[in-house]
DNA sequence: CTGAAAGCGCTTACAG
DNA sequence: CTGAAAGCGCTTACAG
């Protein structure tokens, strides 16, 4: 029972029906402006009978506004920015605003079309997790062109006016660092993917802007491993690419040193999966013979035994803050002034860590 | 430095820059119609020069295609609807659609309002994982008024016209419990949410239409149980909220029988989460003591000792052929047939499943 | 409170 | 290949 599909009413329709207006119809509909009682209800029973929906486009053509916010984000499949979005759209729908998502796969040609037709869609704003952090040409072109953007987990070089909602990952692995010393360890690894930027880390610059977060992690390593009055040992220093597999290979590389580490702290869940596994396999007795941290609250990190003791990132939180601060920028206080919040990570302390065997 | 922003320039600006027409100007920036080179260059010199981007609110308005599609779930947090979207978008973007995301927190009002504001922002169709399957009259509405639909994951009630792409959640779990009886379990338990639907699924009814995946997969059980000729004994259906602490509770209650199950099924990820740390508690050897099967191959089902034996679904591709069929909707042969793709699952055998102990 | 008219920024026949 | 004109479906001053 296919009926013939006729276009999709207009406000033109629906205001010769109600022997009315388009003006009235429109402000009947819209919900602005004046209309009388009985008049605002012959529109919307003709609108009802006609099945009318209002043409989003061309309202936002005329009124400047989409209520649409673009979110771009390098992997939606991970669950930290599966969790970071999921506050996003908490905060931003209730406020009657939509979401267009973006996937770049850490592809900047990719985040770079993403934010153009976000822009040529006329999103009222962008939050993006950049793909990566040193590139940003494309960010402040955005910017100029009147899009307010919110950056969100990075830093990103050479983008003055975005606001950026990120965690505090210096101070976070400084902390899992002083905990480990606390409990008495000396040679302290760390399993990472930002190893090969670790000459430029070691130098006196301290900003953030650019980096990725391991990157920053790795930093707030050596801050505190420095702070301690060690001595900085780069054969701790384990890297692994972002997967599962690679962490386990660095990890094993650690433990096969003639002086291996007592304790190892990982810039990232995944990387500390694979470093679990490693100890697993090496027959490691954790925490007395090796301890170890990881970053993220995942699941799995209280199922094993012992439960993993673990840096808590507010991912949820970083959500919520990045899209009430884009909504500030669009609607609220304009006031102009650009916005850097930094939220505190928690070290959640569990069976992994204790202080290292006697020997 | 802020310089003054003056008004987005539209084509009108361009094309007088540029010393041509309209028409003209936008032939040459929209890759449409017939420009001689010369024109062309002249004009994208000028639309450079002025900061112009296509307006793409006009532009959809007059092409009727916003190149945009919408994707409704419950709960982007979830690694399966994350990693489902993750899908999506790879088979989306490249072919030149956005995507606008709702969250619908498993409400149906929510879900309703996130359609109906899609479809009059234009979508060129959606992708829903329905809050409540049994509630589908606002996407029989949507579709009626022209806006094509793929259902993806769950089958939803009075909804004849809308393409589906889910998982064989039945015999997903029919092979699960196939698998433990295979190894000589007589008494089989099962962790589930649909505990409460119980009743109805021993039915005679075969629909899969209206049911959460949970229920299915809980009549999977129910057959595999009934095909081998053995009772249902109501006793071993361990019901359990969709949180880890209360399948624990749910578990520990199936434990603590006369006559405890020497297998359990948990029909979700989540759910099995909470059955390994009761296991666990209980100091139940796996398999000896206790068999146990999850589903889906999350990081922390390799990480546990035993590994746990799981039901893979194919959650990725769940989401790249719900994409794909809705682009075949959207743009290629509108065959008009409905159709209705159901994935296999696989059983992954690891260790948590073994022979039960004599006794 | 209501309406006639203008206009948002494009694309699309239609002529040339 | 190019242009003048119409039109997509709304909202917004402006009058009354």
């Amino acid at each position: 029972m296919t009926t013939h599909r006729a276009a999709s009413p207009s406000l033109i329709d629906v205001a010769r029906a109600a022997g009315v207006s388009t003006a009235t119809a429109g402000r009947a509909l819209g919900g602005y402006g004046q209309v009388r009682a009985g008049t605002r209800e012959r529109v919307l029973a003709a609108a009802a009978e006609l099945g009318y929906r209002t043409n989003g486009l061309a309202r936002s053509m005329i009124t400047g506004s989409t209520q649409t916010i673009g979110v771009v984000v390098t992997d939606v499949a991970n669950p930290f920015f599966a969790t970071a979005l999921r506050g996003v759209t908490d905060v931003v729908q209730p406020a009657g605003f939509e979401v267009l998502l973006a996937n770049t796969g850490s592809a900047v040609e990719a985040e770079r079309r993403a934010i153009t037709v976000m822009s040529e869609k006329r999103v009222d704003g962008v939050i993006v997790a950049a793909a990566q952090p040193s590139q940003g040409a494309h960010l402040k072109h955005a910017i100029d062109l009147g899009v307010p953007i919110v950056l969100l987990d990075r830093q990103v070089a050479g983008v003055a006016d975005a606001d950026s909602v990120t965690i505090d990952n210096e101070q976070a692995a400084a902390d899992a660092v002083a905990h480990l010393l606390e409990l008495g360890h000396r040679r302290i690894g760390v399993v990472t993917e930002a190893g090969d930027r670790l000459a430029g880390l070691r130098g006196a610059g301290n900003r953030r802007k650019g980096l990725f977060p391991s990157a920053v992690r790795l930093r707030g390593y050596l801050r505190a491993i420095g702070a301690a009055g060690l001595e900085i040992d780069e054969g701790l220093i384990g890297s692994a690419r972002y997967d599962r597999d690679s962490a386990y290979d660095a990890t094993i590389r650690l433990l096969a040193r003639d002086d291996p580490p007592t304790a190892i702290l990982c810039t990232d869940n995944v990387l500390a999966s694979g470093a679990f596994r490693a100890a697993q396999d090496r027959g490691l007795r954790m925490p007395d013979q090796l301890s170890l941290v990881g970053f993220d609250d995942e699941p799995w990190t209280t199922l094993v035994r012992p439960e993993l003791t673990i840096v808590e990132q507010p991912t949820y939180d970083l959500g919520t803050r990045a899209g009430r601060r884009l909504l500030d920028r669009i609607t609220g206080a304009r006031d102009g002034r650009t916005v850097h919040v930094q939220l505190q990570a928690k070290l959640l302390v569990r069976g992994s860590t204790g202080a290292p065997a006697a020997r």
